[in-house]
DNA sequence: CCCTATTTTTGACTTAAGTCAAGGAAACCT
DNA sequence: AGGTTTCCTTGACTTAAGTCAAAAATAGGG
């Protein structure tokens, strides 16, 4: 259950999905949210040609549509399970009367949005970067540990990296080889050693 | 008051600031936020050479800080008065007190975190378009009335646009020019005439 | 361990967009 | 209106990053 609060997680009615099922559509109108329990859920658009756009894949101990849900809109998107998955479903009418009932849920309902907002922000920040090189420092440093060197492991396929940083898995590699040619990074498979974070800190003020 | 709810606006008390005094600094925590009542604020951050990076105005009705205040995290940046201006401060602790007993409380903020969030996830889709035509076609549409044709009036000053949309603003220049040539919408001045919504909606899917 | 599928890297090329520098237009102020 | 400032546009040039195609590396499955 992930640390999720037994109170809040008693809100929630249990779901599964199977592989390849929807749990909404782009276009319905939002009378709940999700949390999901195992497995992994997909959120795409759809272009005009019919391609898929991924947004975000969602893992165990993420919530996601509330947002949408809070302010009664329309999912602008779809979610199906990539794999048998479990979540909760939090239906938007009982939770807001729950929230008014209980201080300790709103609260929880309160932070969880903040924590969501300012996370968007960051990200909006390291899109501003107007280079993938200067986005991927940014990425970088934020995963590191603070101190003068500092190593990490990617826990996503570089190809997923690269669309996260808002770029293309060729750019990113390149990015990737020219920063160890100039010392700044040392790459091998997915781990990264940063011998100078200072350093790399200089990339993001160009 | 802009349609604030006067009990919400009872919780707040009224600061005025001078052009040029700060509201906050960059790593202050965050004890409070803010309400626009009047008058203008920058929030800006300021890079390692010491130049000052607009992340936002804020106009009457605006609330800012908000997000941070309940995570109870440090600002990020600077928040600055650029004329005079009256704003409504809440206070962090007395804010989480009226949220726990009044639940007409909880729930505007939570609605207001919630648009918040919707607003923000809309802003990095338009960043991750991506050619700076497509983001300036998406602007476009996001106001533009529904219909075949429309008109809008820029708010805001082309330059400012230009950041918006990440861009400087030779090159919106040049994106107007071509689009205009294209007969995709004409441009005089800040007013701007889309004749057919649809085809530039096209725009998007590349 | 081999075979296959996926992911990553590389090369050659094209295009979008940023930089620098200079004109021109609009807004502003007495 | 004249002068000043700010904002917008344009041109010439450079650079970053996307596209297409193919090779190399890595990860999985029997």
């Amino acid at each position: 259950m992930n640390a999720l609060d037994k109170k809040i997680a008693a809100l929630g009615t249990r779901r599964r999905y199977k592989k390849d099922s929807f749990l909404f559509l782009a276009g319905e109108e939002a009378r709940g949210f999700h949390y999901v329990s195992s497995g992994e859920v997909r959120v795409f658009r759809m272009d005009d040609s019919g391609r898929e756009v991924e947004i975000v894949r969602l893992r165990p101990g993420e919530f996601f549509g509330e947002a949408i849900a809070i302010a009664l809109e329309k999912f602008p998107a779809f979610a199906r399970a990539t794999e048998d998955a479990e979540v909760l479903y939090f239906e938007r009418l009982r939770m807001l009367r729950s929230i008014r009932s209980d201080p300790a849920v709103a609260e929880f309902f309160l932070i969880l949005l903040a924590d969501k907002c300012i996370l968007l922000n960051k990200r909006i920040e390291t899109l501003n970067l107007r280079t993938v090189r200067q986005r991927l420092a940014q990425y970088l440093l934020a995963h590191c540990a603070a101190g003068r060197s500092c190593d990490l492991n990617l826990t996503i396929k570089k190809s997923e990296l690269a669309k996260y940083l808002g770029t293309i898995s060729e750019t990113l590699s390149r990015t990737f080889r020219r920063m160890e040619q100039e010392g700044l990074i040392e790459v091998r498979g997915r781990h990264i050693h940063v011998p100078d974070c200072a350093r790399l800190r200089q990339e993001l003020n160009r």
